[in-house]
DNA sequence: ACAAAAACGGACACCAATGTCCGTTACGTT
DNA sequence: AACGTAACGGACATTGGTGTCCGTTTTTGT
């Protein structure tokens, strides 16, 4: 055993309350609230994370390995590429603060950097299979991926709509269909 | 004559600074910077603007104005609703840091509350006339065009793309095909 | 040119969050 | 059970930005 049976509990608390607390809020929110949250002290907190930025990289990184294992199982799927695309969204909406965060510049971004190129390299094989079999268009690259990633984001951070799954949902619609191989028009 | 040169004079000044200054920050960014850039001191600025939203809404103001004289002028272009558009995604290219502010919930509700209204109502207009001429879908609303403005923010505001005219323009390209009355699938 | 009023701008006090430090507490090992 | 060590957590000093206040400067009207 390498860590105290206190300290991994804690770490697992912090990172449970973090979730909770920047689902919402997250790039301004005092990391206090996460302590208190987790019930922990702040001392406590600052130990296990450097900073907020290292927080969200933990929790960016359980995300990451879901969609990972995703790919590993669902690599039959010629439509794989969608339903990770939906899986991205759904986290989007559900843990948005989280995206913030990450989607933010400063000084979290060699915390971030290592993800954020497993990120894309994750993207490689389902577009890929997708385009294959003719899911999406031939010519859509990784960049134009990240974008409808970017606009799930903006979708999401939207101050008009609520941002619920509903619309989402829609957006993903009428983005999907740009995606769609070139039929009409 | 109802206010003093030097205070016209300093306020124009301070817009122009904070337009620069916003571009890239403004959540974060000091005012001081503001200031600093306006060649004046920080008490002349919040005089002016009691703080930073007070400022975004200014400068907000400005953009919506020139959307609504887009709008005036362009009326017989079926087309309207897609010049709209394009409009507002080259701005959000420009002063991104201006939408952040904007877009962010916070005290600053009350000044851009009225704003987001004129905003909404201005997009009714074009809407209608661009659906009558068959040049987007006629199930489209106003929400869904609010969602594509949040889709243009978050590729803006992407941490990958460095987001420059084109990447915008690709996005454009992406969505409006979604916009599309339906033709293929 | 002069006086009144308006606007300026830097200094000041305030506040909230950060990150560190160290006495105290809990764990795990023998 | 008792000791050594790892971890805790609250208190503390620091930092950075905010907003206000007031003596000074600039404008404007006579």
């Amino acid at each position: 055993m390498n860590q105290r049976s206190d300290a991994r509990r804690n770490r697992a608390g912090i990172l449970r309350a973090a979730e909770e607390v920047f689902a919402a809020d997250s790039v301004n929110v005092p990391l206090q609230r996460v302590a208190e949250r987790a019930g922990v002290g702040r001392g406590t907190l600052y130990r296990h994370f450097p900073d907020r930025y290292a927080l969200a990289a933990a929790l960016y990184r359980d995300r990451l390995e879901r969609y990972e294992e995703l790919v590993e199982r669902e690599r039959a799927d010629p439509a794989i590429l969608l339903t990770l695309m939906e899986a991205l969204a759904a986290d989007q909406a559900r843990i948005p603060g989280l995206f913030r965060l990450i989607w933010a510049e400063g000084p979290g971004r060699s915390y971030l950097d290592p993800l954020w190129q497993r990120s894309i390299a994750l993207l490689e094989e389902p577009l890929g299979i997708s385009q294959r079999a003719g899911v999406v268009r031939a010519d859509l690259t990784v960049d134009d991926l990240l974008m409808v990633v970017g606009m799930i984001f903006g979708v999401v951070n939207s101050p008009a709509g609520q941002a619920g799954p509903a619309s989402v949902e829609r957006a993903l619609d009428l983005v999907l269909i740009g995606l769609r191989p070139r039929g009409g028009v």
